[in-house]
DNA sequence: TCTTTTGCTCTCTTTTGTAGAACAAATATC
DNA sequence: GATATTTGTTCTACAAAAGAGAGCAAAAGA
């Protein structure tokens, strides 16, 4: 890839650690995933792709210690930097431009 | 990958392909990516993309008589499916969604 | 006919996408 | 306290997509 383009996966996961901020972590994440599109993953795909950001500087990491739960190990917690955030809003600002030249895809409004 | 879900370049290959209309052909996607995206890719990448789209039933194609031009050979001319277009219908869905949830996205506005 | 231009196809390599087994640490249970 | 259960991450593989460019073909110009 051209280097700094966003594949489809890594710029679904990448959104999915802005919007949850502060407790973006493996599991969490796939379930947010989920949550927010309906798609499922492996866990190691998601592991996989957050590495990769990490490597790109698109997200930054850190271990953070588990909770009392049960089973609640500590995670690796991940936040967005700015690199990562101006490489969404890049990748944004492309398709804005070219939906706005399809009429026809407007259904649901931007 | 999932199947249905499409590439980061397929998607915006398929954007330009419906952007261009009638006339979406291999050589004037690459010139019209470059255009709207500043993103330039090889012939053989563009051409690549273009079938696995229409092995997925995103496009279709025929061949289409040259012009006078010099050189006008008969071109291989693309069109978006309306499969195709709720690919990029529910990809837009996804991406306004997880957008409209990151506020700092929003510097250009959608 | 030889050159130039437009255009597509074929082949190959690198990056992404995807899955799941293996491993680790914490709490629960007896 | 030994073992089960739960939450998590890391490691290993493989499939699919991204990307490059050489090569081939056809049309027009000289």
């Amino acid at each position: 890839m051209k280097g700094d383009v966003l594949g489809e996966f890594e710029e679904i996961i990448l959104l999915i650690v802005g919007v949850l901020g502060q407790d973006a972590y493996g599991l969490g994440i796939r379930d947010e995933l989920e949550k927010q599109t309906g798609r499922s993953a492996a866990i190691g795909a998601v592991h996989a792709t957050l590495n990769r950001l990490q490597e790109k500087g698109y997200v930054e990491s850190g271990m953070k210690e588990g909770t009392q739960e049960r089973g609640g190990r500590r995670k690796r917690v991940f936040q967005m930097t700015g690199l990562g955030k101006k490489a969404l809003t890049d990748s944004k600002d492309v398709r804005v431009n070219l939906w706005s030249q399809l009429p026809d895809l407007n259904v649901g409004k931007v």
